[in-house]
DNA sequence: CATTTTCATGCAGATTCCGTCAAAATCCCG
DNA sequence: CGGGATTTTGACGGAATCTGCATGAAAATG
């Protein structure tokens, strides 16, 4: 292979993950660990990655988006309804609080170009919304949490205080029948804040979560005004959801259903206009 | 065969994949080493191409360095220069705040992967420290100012007011005799409560910066502790500053210069420490 | 402070590059 | 058409470079 390429596929697999270790490197190329190294060693002199103890950091001109791995192996394509849908709840003028994550980063792409406030502890959303010139952004600080891109802990918390906005949209690690869970105690605690912070707490999840139990329990159902769910909710949760007060909306789904309208269900965009030079 | 035919012929194999190695030229076109050596070497003063060890890789269009935002008109490696000088200041374990701006990018850059804890309202910094393992990021929240990405304003002035940080290093729309100013009234405010943050001030600024006055007065020349330039820094002020007390390090400069030294006069390459989950 | 991992350096084998030179092709001109 | 000059092409050997491995040093970890 040619030095050359070797490298060009060096910094590709670093700019994707942000950072990558050298025994990964070593085994995505092939090639023996001092090449790496020496590899390393020269992309760092050019300022496309830092080398570090153990592997090497991205450090070349911003990257569009992280594309940090989505776990859950739910099809994008579900987490773009429900980022549609969710938009559709939200009006023009709105302060919305976005929560960090896949499905909440889908929520505000969504919304990309639509005159609301936006409020996040979420970096990724942050950094897409930093460029739109038409709304305000107001980013939640506090400790970053590395993986994720999201900010939590104490930090954050007090600065949620003084902040009261329409709606508050979270993401959820799993559902079950006892409320909403998720994984990591620090991001709980800040989301409570969030709740705290909204008249209206929306969460976005799509099927997959349900019946899932993660570590740390977020808040019970009744405290959930509104769900935003793609149509493979499990039916054994639609009368729980609904006895706790929480309106249910389906995202794609064929708008027949109750609370369905949503100024586009259908996400997938067909006839239209199209013009050719005659 | 034709000279011209056969380096067009060539041009096209290699533009088609981006790359080629001399092997598979040769076989392609059927001719000797020796000839399609002499005719790469052309390419490549031609600017078509590029040769590597083992081939050539194709060179025609894209540039990606436009270097962006280039109205102060110092060049990159200036920057960058002054972003490694600026790190080796900085010791393992310290706390550093950061502000906005492509020269404070550069020392964020030039930092990547050491052991430091990072406090930045700034999100490319934060972007580019997000994915970066093992090492703390605390970002400053507020209203998110659009074309430079910092948070700003009030929200971000009080959640700084519980910070002390070992260094502020912030950066500077100009600096005369007066002080340091800067374009932006919000900007200012906030890099005031930055200030009183830092046990100690830095400031990083290109030698275009002098001379030049800006908006708004951010502080006077002697509530600087030290201050990253590179050579170009005028004579003129050297004697201002170093009367206000101002202790002046010049980047990328010979390190025989009274203030260069640190752990280690080149900036080659610093082991650091990452380390992801096994 | 001992153990484990990672890094830098030197070295040998292999590959690639460069300068030189001779053969072949092409051109110029009578 | 032919002779000689010029250019192009292919080949060869020494120099330089790249790659992988081994060894000791340095750093991280508990």
């Amino acid at each position: 292979m040619l030095a050359e390429t070797r490298r060009r596929h060096l910094l590709e697999l670093i700019s994707r993950q942000g950072y990558a270790t050298l025994d990964q490197l070593v085994k995505s190329l092939g090639v023996s660990e001092s090449t790496v190294r020496r590899d390393l060693e020269a992309l760092d002199l050019a300022g496309s990655v830092k080398r570090t103890h153990g592997g090497a950091v991205y450090s070349g001109e911003e990257r569009p988006m992280p594309a940090f791995d989505d776990r859950t192996g739910t099809s994008a394509d579900e987490k773009r309804a429900i980022g549609i849908a969710t938009a559709a709840l939200i009006e023009d003028g709105d302060t919305v609080l976005l929560d960090g994550g896949t499905t909440t980063l889908e929520v505000a792409r969504a919304l990309l170009g639509r005159p609301v406030q936006v409020v996040t502890n979420s970096l990724p959303i942050a950094q897409l919304w930093a460029s739109s010139p038409r709304s305000d952004l107001i980013l939640i600080g506090g400790f970053v949490y590395p993986r994720t891109g999201v900010a939590l802990g104490p930090l954050a918390i007090a600065m949620m205080n003084g902040i009261r906005v329409r709606k508050a949209i979270l993401g959820a690690g799993g559902i079950v029948a006892e409320g909403v869970f998720n994984s990591n105690l620090l991001l709980v605690e800040t989301e409570r804040q969030m709740m705290a912070c909204g008249q209206e707490v929306v969460i976005v999840a799509d099927h997959a979560k349900f019946g899932r139990q993660e570590l740390t329990r977020l808040c019970g159902l009744s405290e959930i005004d509104r769900l935003v769910v793609d149509p493979g909710l499990p039916e054994s949760f639609r009368p729980m959801l609904e006895s706790a007060g929480v309106t249910i909306h389906l995202a794609g789904a064929s708008p027949n259903h109750e609370e369905i309208d949503s100024t586009r269900g259908n996400h997938q965009t067909r006839p239209i206009t199209m013009r050719t030079e005659a």
